[in-house]
DNA sequence: ACATTCGCCTGCGTTACCTCA
DNA sequence: TTTGAGGTAACGCAGGCGAAT
């Protein structure tokens, strides 16, 4: 069935119907190729990539017929492998006057029972009785809903449209359900069905995704907090203080005087006459006395890594 | 201009059927 | 053969919108 796999979709939960009616909600369900219109802004960023590859193959199912009331698998009917069950005979298809008809007397109408207003909205789209497509909706009679399985073909146009707009007008609707001979109601309800699964696993995702960023955050935070005690406690011992590994470190050229991050590209000149801070969010203040020192004393080797906190806590010793 | 009604659409929750392991 | 789980077509309802009155 459909995969679980990641999909790259972004979803707005603040969209209303009445809202992408006019302006219809566009998940980012797509491969990043797709041209269809975006959602507004997800509430937080989204990586994954789509596949809904495995939506498609989700359709190979058996065939089923309904005979006499009960379903049977048409896989288990040897005369009937082959034949789209949820199709009309192409010698027996009647062109239909208006798209509405298309769908009320589709063959598919006697796999499923039809009930509610919407039921009979349908059926007055133009539905008069038309025997040779079999038995009418009126004739299911036993009230029980009859499932129709949509074919191979059905499932991947519909697939196409939804990847198109994930809402029909009316338009769209009939012209969708006469090209496969669906009711227009089996349409509305096949997209109904398909933007919830969207919604759900764009759910799941996001579910996901926050569950990785608290991990991340909590894993953070006990980090940034085991820093904050350390720090707490050399202060109390600076005898230690100068065998710490800095929490952030800047490598400075003694003969050039060019200060860089350890883990950065970009280098930051420090001049000894100037009056600003070498340190980009530190307020400005005269030099140290210390800063004069290192600036003027020879290091041999390679650059040496120099704390930058301890700069404006406690002078290093010299040694 | 405003209120009401009607028809339609949507999302949502649920049910029932179907398939498969 | 039975059974339970999962997928999904179909249903019912509530709520919103636009058009007509």
């Amino acid at each position: 069935m459909m995969g679980k796999d990641d999909l790259g979709l972004s979803l707005s939960l603040s969209s209303s119907s009445h809202h992408h009616r006019h302006l219809p909600l566009q998940l980012n369900l797509m491969p990043s190729s797709s041209a269809s219109g975006r959602p507004p802004s997800p509430p937080f960023p989204c990586h994954q990539t789509t596949q809904w590859a495995g939506l498609l193959a989700d359709s190979d199912k058996r065939p089923v017929l309904e005979v006499c009331g009960g379903a049977v698998d048409a896989r288990s009917l040897p005369l009937l492998r082959g034949i789209d069950v949820n199709r009309a005979p192409s010698s027996g298809a009647v062109e239909r006057d208006s798209e509405e008809d298309a769908g009320a007397s589709s063959p598919n109408s006697t796999l499923s029972s039809v009930s509610g207003k919407r039921a009979e909205r349908d059926t007055h789209l133009g539905d008069e009785h038309d025997p040779d497509r079999g038995i009418s909706d009126e004739d299911d009679g036993d009230g029980s809903r009859k499932k129709l399985r949509l074919s191979k073909d059905q499932s991947a146009i519909l697939e196409e449209s939804f990847k198109e707009h994930n809402t029909l007008n009316p338009k769209q609707k009939l012209a969708l359900a006469k090209q496969l001979n669906l009711r227009p109601r089996q349409v509305e309800v096949w997209f109904q069905n398909r933007r919830a699964r969207t919604k759900l696993k764009q759910t799941e995702v996001d579910c996901e995704f926050l569950r990785r960023c608290c991990e991340t955050l909590t894993e953070e935070n006990r980090r940034l907090q085991k820093e904050v005690q350390e720090l707490r406690a050399l202060k109390l011992s600076p005898q230690f203080y100068m065998h710490m590994t800095p929490p952030t470190t800047l490598t400075m050229c003694p003969s050039c005087e060019r200060v860089s991050n350890s883990t950065a590209s970009t280098t930051t000149t420090i001049t000894t006459t100037s009056t600003s801070s070498p340190f980009a969010n530190a307020p400005a203040q005269p030099m140290p006395e210390h800063h004069q020192f290192l600036h003027h004393r020879t290091i041999p080797g390679p650059w040496a890594p120099i704390p930058l906190r301890p700069f404006l806590d406690a002078p290093p010793q010299r040694s």
